[in-house]
RNA sequence: UCGUAUAUAUUCG
């Protein structure tokens, strides 16, 4: 079983979807064998919600289920990433509840995975709601809860709140890293303020933040939306100056 | 880091 997980973690990997279903379901019928364990299950619900299926993620929630085997918050954890991606904020916050009343605790994922199911549907303060709870229950956000927070503001068109995270996530001992600027970036050319920009990569120069070709596709792409060609430009030469590697 | 699975940024159809 160990092995055969191995091998539907690479295939999952690699995007070998229908070959890491096909040796999902041979361990299945020869149960007596390799039977899957909770880790087999949870990587084919890992692969359906990287396919955007979270449907069939459920699907194979509910199989692991029926078959006996208890998922772990891991699993949750699964579920509640493939309904974050879609902003499925309902069925989310559903997951998050059977997950406590099956004795587990949610852990750091959980509540990362449920903040950005909020944030991608735009609903920020619901984002910050997650992110205050998680808190309150001795869950410390870490770097991806706050860039995942920075980015439910972005995307709702509030700059201002997404900026001063930076300096909250500071005061709390983390450091921003390329992804929170990245995420700035973004959020710059949604909120139609271009002039912050500038203010962001300075800010990520002070801190020895090094930008990467996400990072610059960001800037530049903000330029772009709102038809700033001249700094779009500017930054693309920047790029090239600092040896970043344009895609 | 200490044999396998889960969370954050650019591309908006």
């Amino acid at each position: 079983t160990f092995t055969q997980n191995i091998v539907i973690h690479c295939l999952v990997k690699v995007g070998r979807y229908g070959e890491a279903i096909e040796l999902f379901n041979s361990m299945r019928e020869k149960r007596t064998i390799c039977p899957p364990d909770v880790v087999t299950y949870t990587s084919i619900m890992y692969s359906y919600s990287v396919c955007g299926q979270a449907e069939n993620c459920k699907v194979v929630f509910d199989m692991m289920v029926a078959e006996g085997v208890r998922p772990n918050i891991v699993s949750y954890n699964a579920l509640l990433g493939a309904y974050a991606s879609h902003g499925m904020h309902k069925e989310a916050l559903e997951t998050f509840k059977l997950l406590k009343q099956n004795g587990l605790r949610p852990d750091i994922v959980s509540y990362t995975s449920l903040l950005n199911a909020y944030g991608r549907s735009a609903q920020p303060e619901k984002a910050r709601e997650v992110f205050n709870e998680m808190r309150k229950n001795a869950c410390k956000p870490n770097k991806v809860s706050y860039n995942a927070l920075i980015d439910a503001y972005g995307s709702a068109g509030m700059l201002k709140e997404a900026i001063s995270l930076l300096h909250e996530m500071e005061r709390d001992g983390i450091q921003p890293d390329v992804v929170s600027i990245s995420t700035l970036l973004t959020a710059c050319g949604r909120c139609r303020q271009l002039t912050k920009i500038d203010t962001i990569l300075a800010a990520a120069k002070s801190r020895g933040i090094e930008l990467n070709t996400v990072a610059y596709n960001s800037g530049i792409g903000s330029y772009l939306s709102l038809g700033d060609y001249e700094k779009a430009l500017e930054l693309y030469a920047l790029m090239r100056t600092c040896n970043v590697k344009p895609d």
